[in-house]
DNA sequence: ACCATTAAGTAAATCGATTAAGAACCTACA
DNA sequence: TGTAGGTTCTTAATCGATTTACTTAATGGT
């Protein structure tokens, strides 16, 4: 007696005897039938190997999906390298598995929302998406949006005060007005190259987070009666060992030779610190170095790296929490100095 | 003349006042129309903002998502703490990205493959999953299915040599035929608790990665000459800094004191090693420690880890490869000893 | 001038479900 | 006894597309 090979509500009703509705009911809305009634439609799917409503009809009819999109900055490739993005991920994925809901990654590298919008209840957006035009789909896509470390006045958004967190850990770091400085900077550019920067008035505005953080640097710098030269900032394209490698050894060899190194993340200052020890200088007598982001590894190393903690898995949560209440806010969340013995 | 707020293929089509169907093949089957009506609609949907053909609804229609699950052995917060995992997730997503194919990831606590079954073209799995059920699953569904470090037979797999490796790296470990031996086994239990392991008959014909390397090292010892003691082994529930001191801590304190460790992850033999030192004792002249997975980590401690190197990320390419070619297949892929001074 | 092709476009079935509206029957209350 | 209300179930429209089979007109070869 059993017809196809894969069963559908349709030929299900069938089967049984009953209507479509009534078996969508079964499985939807017990309130529309007698339980007995129900309790026998449920019995015999089981027993035929029907397992309920196919998903995805079921979602192009109600508009609803159980899926979010998880934009990354950059590509997968690099989120899950980094440890402060696998964090947030982390968070996210709690707080959503907690639910039932699932998680699609996007690379903000693609230029288009539209392979995947159609799928999805909404978007999380973990930092500003590489690709321009992704930003300014995300800015009126008719789904629920978080940003997340960015700001594109969507439903919702979650924010560390980047300013006011590298203004402290400058002001930290810095200790003498005759210090040299040096920054090194992660992703003040846009154009994926390791250099120097020597513009810097057009950061004035600027709205990602490289650029608050340098403001707070500079906030700090001034503040300490220090003059920053106009080739003490170096471009880092992404947060690898690599080039943060690279450009350490290039601060680090630079005339006047920087006594104070600001770095943005804690993945350059530890390969920084790397390279001073390599070339014989002690922390922090010779150099001092500051990161940011407060990862695991920064406390291990000796000596311990002094930075910024961010928690951000807490992040993550606070962000899938966000958009599951689909309430329209905007959450700053907390940052501690974690001093070391690298300053 | 805008009518709907929401375009949809039929609305354009009236719009225009050509059928639904021209509307489609425009953005379909270019062959199906004559050129100058093809651009005529192509500009009036721009012009309009309308973007294409709604893709749950084209999914529905077509059978095709462009869109794989990863199946994770565990939550996908697990997933992105371990590095081994994080680097096969890079590969995979670098492979599918390049295709257009995005990636929905999925919790192997699941117990249920239904919620996304319906939205996929199929499944990655990596590892086998916590959850019995979802394989028990897998080994059914009709979809494509490639498995990675596991077999259930299903469309193509990716494989290391668990064994032969394991053997290799505790060969190299061992030295003498009265070395004092202690396992320090990931996952060997699905208990979820750090405890010691002492029935160890069940393991020899286990298919988990932990039971091959449990007798790759098993084999190693054997034929060193050595008889492994009935509390010599610890089952660390998963691969965490937290875990792996506990249980280094315990070993390192046992009598009678191990002067080999053979650790079945970096991350636990990273924290064998940190509790070695924090103990006082030399490595390896006290005590010999090896790894298994090759992670950046290892590389830049001091001393250096010895451990089994796997390309986690080609592994992640050639499984996203085969995923995508549709091919029968088993691959085996290879591993190096990396040789340190940790042993 | 005739028939066979080819091109361009349309009508209608279909993918697998949900749900508003209504039919049929039963209960109960005035 | 008539009617209001409640259950239980069905009919049919709908979500937003794709695609097969068909119509019509134009082209070309002999």
């Amino acid at each position: 007696m059993t017809k196809p090979k894969t069963w559908t509500l349709k030929s299900i009703a069938k089967e049984l005897g009953v209507s479509n509705a009534t078996v969508s009911n079964a499985f939807n809305r017990p309130d529309q039938l007698s339980k007995a009634r129900r309790e026998e439609i449920l019995a015999a799917c089981k027993k035929l190997g029907y397992f309920g409503p196919n998903k995805a009809a079921q979602s192009l009819r109600r508009g609803t999906f159980n899926i979010v999109a998880l934009v990354l900055p950059d590509s997968v490739e690099y989120m899950v390298s980094d440890p402060v993005a696998s964090s947030f991920m982390r968070g996210v994925s709690a707080v959503l598995e907690k639910n039932g809901i699932n998680l699609l990654l996007f690379s903000g590298n693609n230029d288009n929302l539209n392979s995947v919008v159609d799928f999805v209840d909404g978007f999380i957006c973990y930092g500003r998406p590489r690709n321009k035009q992704l930003v300014e789909q995300l800015k009126q896509v008719a789904k629920h949006v978080v940003t997340v470390d960015f700001n594109i006045g969507r439903d919702a958004s979650v924010n560390v005060n980047n300013q006011q967190a590298s203004f402290d850990i400058a002001k930290h770091a810095l200790q003498k007005n005759d210090d040299r400085v040096a920054i090194l900077g992660l992703r003040l550019l846009d154009n994926d190259v390791l250099c120097r920067v020597y513009e810097h008035h057009e950061f004035e505005a600027g709205q990602s987070i490289a650029h608050q953080r340098l403001r707070g640097y500079h906030q700090a710098i001034s503040d300490a009666g220090i003059t920053l030269g106009e080739d003490r900032t170096w471009n880092i394209p992404e947060s690898s060992e690599r080039f943060a490698s690279i450009a350490a050894k290039e601060a680090l060899s630079s005339t006047p030779r920087p006594n104070v190194l600001l770095c943005m993340s804690d993945l350059i200052a530890l390969a920084a610190m790397r390279e001073a020890l390599k070339m014989g200088l002690s922390i922090p007598e010779d150099v001092r170095i500051v990161g940011f982001d407060g990862i695991d590894e920064g406390q291990r190393f000796v000596p311990k790296l002094t930075t910024v903690h961010q928690n951000s898995e807490e992040k993550g949560r606070i962000a899938a929490t966000l958009f599951l209440s689909k309430e329209q806010q905007t959450a700053e969340i907390d940052y501690q100095l974690q001093l070391g013995q690298s300053s």
